[in-house]
DNA sequence: TGTACATCAGTGAACGCGCGTTCACTGATGTAC
DNA sequence: TGTACATCAGTGAACGCGCGTTCACTGATGTAC
């Protein structure tokens, strides 16, 4: 059983889930360059070997987290989907923005999480927290009127065409080619205006097509 | 002046074009992870501390590679439009398609030059070249039936739309989101049939709002 | 209730490695006279 | 045409660093009896 509150010995209890957690401080806070299993062991207050015992070497530390970037992403989505009218359209807007929130709020991980590239042979965690986000979106798309069913094989092109448009903003906005200056601070309101007007523009392209 | 097929003796003669070379090939080989001063200066054939006259230190080269990305990014862009018919809109999509050959083609070399993140301290070749990318695609969007002119605020965001569709297309693609397997090895007719479609697709949106 | 024992999770010293950077050097080049 | 000299570009040894990984270890936990 995880302990709650209890004080900490010789055995941690819990230092997979806190290991998690200092990776995640230390790519908010170092980014992604100077990433480290020493780095993230000492940020847990645990010997540089430790983590060995719950994810083998370095790459298995970097493919949990990126399971859980997913599962964050997917959660952010929802979360702003959840604050939109009763709209396929709005909601879909709302799914992009979470997106965009989600980069902006955490660009290491963000970037960690897409750097990674999905093969054939990634872990099946990491590709079943991929679809999992993948198939949500999905099924916003599907949900639009005039769009591929769910079983039509046209909707993923769609669904490819909102992603990317998606995807693209956020990196963009991450590598500062959409403010002057460090990206993610640009302001929240003038990001979602310009992701709004260039997303809804598309909308009606595929409406009217 | 750079000399011609001369033999190499103490002096390299051309020792930074040589280098740039070299680090491109070393991002193409092994990919930005090890990247170092070290590998490139021996895939030169040169001693490891040579690179310091022409680049000062890692950051330096780096940067000097990001600014030939952009050019070559350009040029791809400009190669492919130059193959279109006589119509702003084709121009605008084989603008597109040659973004994502640079990228399948140079999946590391696309990643460095948008992963250094544009600040108001980079350096003003790198400001420069992302400039002249930039200012490329506004004219050719510039030059669509109906769009804000040249000088028109709202260019910005019709710009920016376009080229967010085309980055996150090409980021999806080498991250492995869009084909199954192996980002880059995507057969190109099928790339250029899925872009296509999603591009056009938010053309028809521009045009009929 | 107690005792033996297997298993697990974390320790800390040690290893070898590749890295960026520094530094005194040296060979080649070009310029002044 | 020759000579002295400054400047430049590349060398190679040395440095200290942080890294991932390994290994024998040890403390804690849980289970069998």
């Amino acid at each position: 059983m995880p302990p709650e509150g209890k004080k900490p010995g010789y055995h941690h209890g819990d230092l997979r889930n806190a290991l998690l957690a200092a990776g995640e401080a230390e790519l908010a806070q170092s980014g992604l360059a100077g990433f480290s299993l020493r780095k993230v062991a000492a940020r847990a207050g645990v010997s540089h070997s430790a983590p060995a015992h719950h994810f083998g070497d370095l790459a298995g530390l970097i493919d949990a987290l990126a399971v859980r970037g997913f599962d964050q992403l997917l959660a952010k989505m929802q979360a702003r989907e959840a604050t939109a009218p009763d709209d396929a359209g709005e909601r879909l807007v709302a799914s992009g923005l979470g997106y965009l929130e989600f980069a902006a709020a955490h660009p290491a991980l963000f970037r960690l999480v897409f750097g990674t590239p999905m093969r054939a042979n990634s872990s099946t965690d990491l590709r079943a927290g991929a679809a999992r986000a993948y198939d949500h979106l999905a099924a916003v798309v599907a949900s639009l009127p005039g769009a591929p069913g769910a079983d039509d094989p046209a909707l993923r092109a769609e669904v490819l065409g909102y992603w990317a448009q998606a995807h693209g903003f956020a990196e963009l906005l991450l590598s500062g080619h959409i403010c002057g200056d460090a990206g993610a601070r640009i302001d929240n309101q003038a990001r979602e205006t310009l992701f709004r007007e260039a997303f809804s523009r598309r909308r009606s392209g595929a409406a009217t097509r």
